[in-house]
DNA sequence: AATAATAGTCAACACTTGTACTCTGAGTTT
DNA sequence: AAACTCAGAGTACAAGTGTTGACTATTATT
């Protein structure tokens, strides 16, 4: 049997998963109701509040979950084979593949970043924040980068970081269509990728 | 004396003008009312059908709307002094302006391109496209970029295109914001668009 | 001058929305 | 075993939603 504090998180699970997966189905999570989510949840509309005040907190548990899958995925990209040489070659794969995997996950993202509350979008931004800093280390022990500063190694990371995610919003588009076109796109983030690092490579802070 | 074809298209901009108000004071597109425009326009709910059938219809009005606003950008970008030399340097600067100037439209085109429905997002998708093929055949006559090939040069522009319109949303809540955080801000870009710029030159496409 | 077209109003509908209040029954603490 | 806590249900309400249909006054057409 479960204790009421473990049933407790387990409803609020719930409305959360009720949230994610209404916005999984095509709505924006700005025009969700609390009824709707409550609803699909087995709930009462009046219970939402013992979990959450309104929807926007329930948003930003929102993203505390999308944390979760997020650091996943940097976990999930380090491991692979060829990490360290084709960093972001073998990356942009395994991008897509969780993208491709937790749909709602990144249309909630992509919505939030730069439709939700201003509280919403800070939360968002804070996760991709901590992406740039990830990958600013790993860029470091990048032979040919590793005498660039600091600061401008954040910038590149930022703007690495910014052209996948960027690239989320269409990668989902995509992921109903063709194998063909989803590999062309890939490619061409793969170059687009590419001629950053490029450019990365021979930079002279000035 | 007005003709009555002249007084309607005179409603129907101020209903576009009032949903992008509606947008522009923090509203998410996905959530506004077609009751809540109409009141906006001084018209009663009713009367909105004259216009259009749903506010996707508005809304794909809009993009029209924007587009005007971003061709004038791209003749401003083109008139100002050393846009040949420093095309990027320059243009970046254009277009802080344009969005400080014309936040309604740009907050809609942010919202929109990843929380629009489909027909939206692809709406906003094509005014993309138009800008990706003017700045690639502004490229192709730069000097060490002109021997790459088109399809190369295309996906340069991509990139350079959305990774200025992916800092939209930024330069509209930096808008508030302390001159010095802006201008940190928009160095911060061009170096970005700078280290892109340098990929291109070196690029070998294969 | 008579007729037709139509932009905008008005009243009304069925439905959804957020939220306040009360109640209950199953877990927890004493 | 008694007292307490509290997640969830039930009821209710005022406000807002999209849409229908009939009406009106002004403009355009004949």
């Amino acid at each position: 049997m479960l204790s009421r504090e473990e049933k407790k998180s387990l409803t609020r699970q719930s409305l959360i998963d009720a949230a994610l997966s209404i916005v999984g189905a095509g709505s924006n999570f700005a025009s969700v109701s609390l009824r709707e989510v409550a609803k699909n949840a087995g709930l009462v509309p009046t219970s939402f509040y013992r979990h959450f005040t309104d929807m926007e907190e329930l948003g930003l548990n929102v993203v505390d979950d999308l944390g979760l899958v997020l650091r996943k995925m940097m976990r999930a990209a380090r491991q692979k084979d060829g990490y360290k040489k084709g960093l972001l070659h073998s990356s942009i794969e395994v991008y897509v593949d969780f993208v491709c995997q937790h749909k709602s996950h990144f249309y909630f993202m992509s919505q939030c970043r730069t439709g939700g509350t201003p509280v919403l979008r800070q939360a968002i931004r804070n996760e991709l924040k901590y992406f740039e800093n990830e990958l600013s280390s790993d860029i470091r022990s990048v032979p040919f980068l590793s005498e660039m500063s600091s600061q401008d190694r954040e910038m590149m990371s930022q703007l690495i970081v910014s052209t996948v995610f960027d690239a989320t919003i269409d990668i989902l588009d995509l992921s109903d269509s063709s194998a063909n076109y989803q590999n062309e796109f890939i490619e061409s983030m793969k170059k687009k990728l590419r001629m950053i690092w490029l450019g990365g490579s021979v930079w002279r802070s000035k």
